[in-house]
DNA sequence: GCCCAGGTGAAGC
DNA sequence: GCTTCACATGGG
């Protein structure tokens, strides 16, 4: 479906709320479901969710997206970035090292993809997800949209919507308040962050030019922000490919599948993954962490 | 009760 | 330099 000039208004994009995509290998559901956006929620078979401060309700099928706001569009390239629509996975996935392990996470998580994302909000996502699981980090995000976030209009039926909140709204919070969003120790880092943001003295729209360890380094020295976390965001927002995040399940992947029975240390991995996995290492990457997190899964629902 | 979760920073050797 | 520990909170 294709913008059409309306009638009347020469020139004027036609603004309509729903907009259909023709995709091919995309699993949307994995793809929002994989740890990398913590805002998506499964409803009546679909999913919902807020990018900036767009609502949108996102149905899959076999060959195609289609989205829905709830006001009309003129202009979906924040959708189109935000999905990464215009990748050609097949030319990712030719990328990753034709071995055992690459093999098997790619058969098992076909059509999973990387989303493009806002640098803030998955910066402070990735700060307050240290040593919490998925569930969690959604439910501390909710509760963090619900506080501080800016209303949004959603769809009819739908409850209430809020656009993540901005470093200068959290930088004026207090750390009860944000504690009391069960982020735990978490929160002085978040606040912290959010206060250099707001105060200027750290910029994240600089980080786009320079080179991959710069920025990384740069990110590190975030309060709460170490090797993983900035890899993270390196390569969910920035597109860093070659950005590897080394959390326990991915260490645990990389240990079992390439490292059987040794002991190996994190420095180790690291320089392993950066001349094993290619120029698309970040995507490969996803791969081994959904594989890792849905293998057991799949093994006892086909076992029974 | 125990161990674990998309870790980090500080203290101790 | 490297290893160990505290840090909140909830799930299994």
């Amino acid at each position: 479906m294709t913008n059409h000039a309306f009638p009347g208004e020469a020139g004027t994009p036609y603004s309509v709320p729903t907009k259909v995509f023709h995709v091919r290998d995309y699993d949307l559901a994995a793809t929002l479901t994989s740890g990398q956006a913590f805002r998506w929620q499964w409803r009546d078979g679909s999913w919902v969710g807020i990018i900036a401060n767009h609502w949108v309700q996102l149905h899959a099928d076999e060959f195609s997206i289609s989205a829905t706001c709830a006001e009309p569009i003129s202009d979906w390239d924040w959708l189109t970035k935000y999905l990464q629509l215009d990748l050609d996975l097949c030319q990712v996935l030719m990328t990753f090292p034709d071995d055992e392990p690459m093999r098997a996470a790619v058969t098992a998580c076909r059509g999973l993809r990387l989303l493009r994302q806002d640098p803030w909000e998955c910066l402070a996502s990735f700060i307050l997800s240290s040593t919490k699981q998925i569930v969690q980090i959604q439910q501390i995000i909710g509760l963090l949209c619900e506080r501080f976030g800016e209303p949004v209009s959603a769809g009819t039926n739908y409850g209430p919507a809020y656009t993540f909140p901005s470093p200068a709204r959290l930088a004026r919070s207090t750390e009860a308040e944000l504690r009391a969003c069960k982020m735990g120790f978490r929160a002085p880092y978040l606040l912290e962050t959010a206060r250099l943001l707001f105060g200027g003295q750290f910029d994240l729209a600089r980080l786009y030019n320079l080179p991959v360890e710069v920025a990384r380094a740069e990110l590190m020295n975030l309060p709460g922000v170490g090797r993983k976390i900035a890899d993270c965001v390196l390569l969910f927002a920035y597109g860093f490919q070659s950005a590897f995040p080394v959390d326990v399940w991915v260490m645990k992947a990389l240990r079992q599948l390439y490292f059987p029975k040794r002991k190996v240390k994190m420095q180790r991995l690291h320089r392993f993954a950066a001349k094993h996995f290619g120029t698309c290492a970040g995507y490969a990457q996803q791969y081994l962490f959904h594989y890792m997190r849905t293998k057991g899964k799949l093994e006892t629902r086909t076992s029974k």
